[in-house]
This record gives C-alpha cells, structure tokens and sequence, in this order.
DNA sequence: AATTTATGTCAACAAGGCTGACATAAATTT
DNA sequence: AAATTTATGTCAGCCTTGTTGACATAAATT
C-alpha cells in the first residue's frame, strides 16, 4: 500500500482552509464533536461491562425491534454475518439476549432481549437521552422538530425507510400492530 | 470476559422499548443513522486511497489549523501518540503532509499539508458539505442557527474549547491573527 | 548538570470490521 | 422426490485503528 518516496519535501501549505474555500468546516466540525461526545458516555458504561459499541447497537435494536431475525438485524446495522456473529455470542452467552426459532419459517431465529439485556438497553440509553434534552432545553419548543428534519436529512433517502419501521416514528403505524389488546394492558 | 452460563435460558421481552419508558429512542437513531450515512461519502473515497477514516482526521486538522504540532493534535484527536504515529507516517511518506521543525522551540513538528493534502481534504469535506447544505435547504434559513446550537450543546461543555479555536468559529477572533497581512494577500 | 518535555519507535495486544470457504437444516422449486 | 435456494452458524485468517509499556533522542528548562 505505501510506496512513493516523500516527494522531494512538497512545499508546505500556511494558510488554513476555511468556509471561504466553499465548503461548510463548521458544520462538519460540530457534527463530528458532537457524535464523538454522545457516543462517550455509552462507550464508558459498556467498558465496565467488557462490552463495546458494537454490542450497544446490538442491544439497542432487539430492545427496539423484539423479535428481528438475524438477517433483519444485519441488514440495519450494514455489517457481515461474520462480525456480527462474535457480538451476538457474547451477548447471547451472558445472557442478554436470546434466540426463539422462527415459528412460520424455522430457519430463522428471531432475538429478543430478556430482563438483562431490557435494563442494559435502558442503562446504555438514558445518558444520551439525557444529552439530548438538554440541549433541546437551549432551543424554543418547536424547534425540535427542526433538528429531527434536518437529521432526517442527512440520511440516505434509501435508507430512510429503516428509520420509518422503528417505534415512535412519525406517522408509524406499526405501534399498534405490536401493541397488545387493550385489555391487556 | 465471557464466563456465564447462558442462564437457563432467561424469559424473552416481546415488547419493544419506546419513548414512554422515558427515553428519546427518535432522537438517537436519528442521530446514530445521520452520524452513518455522514461518514459514509469520505470512507468510499479513502478506500479508493487506501486511507482509512484515521488518515480523514489528520488530513483535515492539519488543513484546518496549519502548523500544529503533534501534541495539539494529539489532544484535537483525543488518541494516543502510537496510533497516530502510524497514520501520520504514511502522510508524510505519501507527500500529503510535510513537518516543519517548530522555530521557537525546536522539539516541537509542525504538521502542514501539501498541496496534494490540500486537494484531499478538499475533496473528502466535498461530499460532507453538499449533504449538509441539502439538509438545510428544507429548513427556513434561520433554522441553520438552530441546528448550530443543538449540535454545539451535545458537546461536553469542557471539551467545546477546542471548537472555538478552529476559524470560522463565531466571534472567532484567531482568524486575523493567523491572516498574513493585507500587502501580501 | 540534572531534569523535564516533545517526539519517535519498537513490541504486543484487542476490538471489530472484512473475505472466503464450508456445514446444516428448512423452505422452495423443479 | 430430488435439486436448489435460503437462513444461519462457524472456522480461519487478514486489516485498521485503537490500546499499554518501554525505551531513545534532542532540546528546553531548572
């Protein structure tokens, strides 16, 4: 991979680059601290349980989505079943998680979370749960809405179906199909 | 790490976690799938380099703050000096970034790009930029400063110093200090 | 002269991505 | 009924990018 020589000492650029040059380095910058800082409380939680961020998201979408299938769930998260597979061991080993054969096609194996695996989700949540209402409190009421619209956007159109599935999603009809029965409640 | 027993086979949760256990799930997978698509544009463009999203960083704080040295960007990175040393040596040794003994104190490297650095970040914040811009476009135009002002607010307060200090940054006062004066502009 | 600081480097390790190959059971197609 | 496809699992090995610990050098500071 590395091969060319340093290139006879290239002449060294002072000046910095800036929005004059047509590109919007605020922005980009925000977003990056921003992520780099909501991730960091999660990521400190999941060090004392030896676990790291690809267990969160694990977690965080059987928590979201009891009863996804392996293959559903390698489709949300865009990695190889090989990746996956050591997380979900791990998680399905220490008892967070656990698989029920499929009862319409027994290939599959729909995850669910148990008890555990429930309040790790919770606990690896809350934190950022937090994070974000505080900086809503900055911000008048309605402007949440704008900051959902403009994540919203930043995501692949394509992909943006997959937002649409989960619970609580904006016009989701899918709550009601999972809810139980009212008297059951 | 892994020791338990699968824990005979603890009880499955089949009901989804949703924003009435308190939580804001909307807001974080919004956030967690921008974050990913966000990313997304510069990592196809660096395989096509053989870089990796390490390299990305380097690239784009030495653009954006022209001679610091290696301990700033240590401390802008939040990493270890071992896991940049590898990055950075294959910039320098490919020609995108060039080191400058520190003339006040001699110890110190300061890092500039080249212009084939320049180009690179140019070309990575490309792609960023235009999402972002889109992103906007379906929002009044004052709505920008309510985006500013979450994604500032979920950084920690201790940690947003280091915003400040970049250019463009509001009321930034360093950009005149670094500007050459106007004659040689 | 002694110590501290800025940087570099070597070695080893871990997490979590990846590819390729192969195995099994269940569903689907022929 | 047989052949094929699909869902999942697993083994093996590789890569990037983080980590720690140890040690070396030159320059600045005490």
């Amino acid at each position: 991979m590395m091969a060319k020589k340093p290139a006879e000492t290239a002449k060294a650029i002072r000046t910095p680059l800036t929005v004059d040059d047509g590109i919007d380095f605020p922005m980009i910058e925000l977003f990056f601290f921003a992520y780099r800082d909501f991730t960091s409380d999660p990521d400190q939680l999941l060090a004392t349980y030896g676990f790291g961020r690809a267990h969160h998201r694990v977690v965080h979408f059987v928590n979201r989505i009891p009863g996804l299938t392996v293959a559903e769930l390698l489709d949300v998260l865009k990695i190889t079943k090989q990746s996956l597979a050591r997380v979900l061991k791990q998680l399905i080993d220490t008892g967070y998680i656990v698989q029920i054969q499929g009862l319409r096609d027994r290939r599959q194996r729909e995850l669910y979370p148990t008890a555990k695996g429930r309040d790790l989700a919770l606990a690896l949540a809350a934190p950022q749960s937090r994070r974000i209402a505080n900086a809503l409190t900055r911000l008048d009421t309605q402007d949440r809405e704008t900051v959902e619209t403009f994540l919203k956007s930043m995501v692949d159109p394509d992909l943006r179906a997959q937002i649409e599935q989960l619970p609580d999603a904006a016009g989701n009809v899918q709550d009601k199909a999972v809810a139980e029965p009212e008297a059951t409640r």
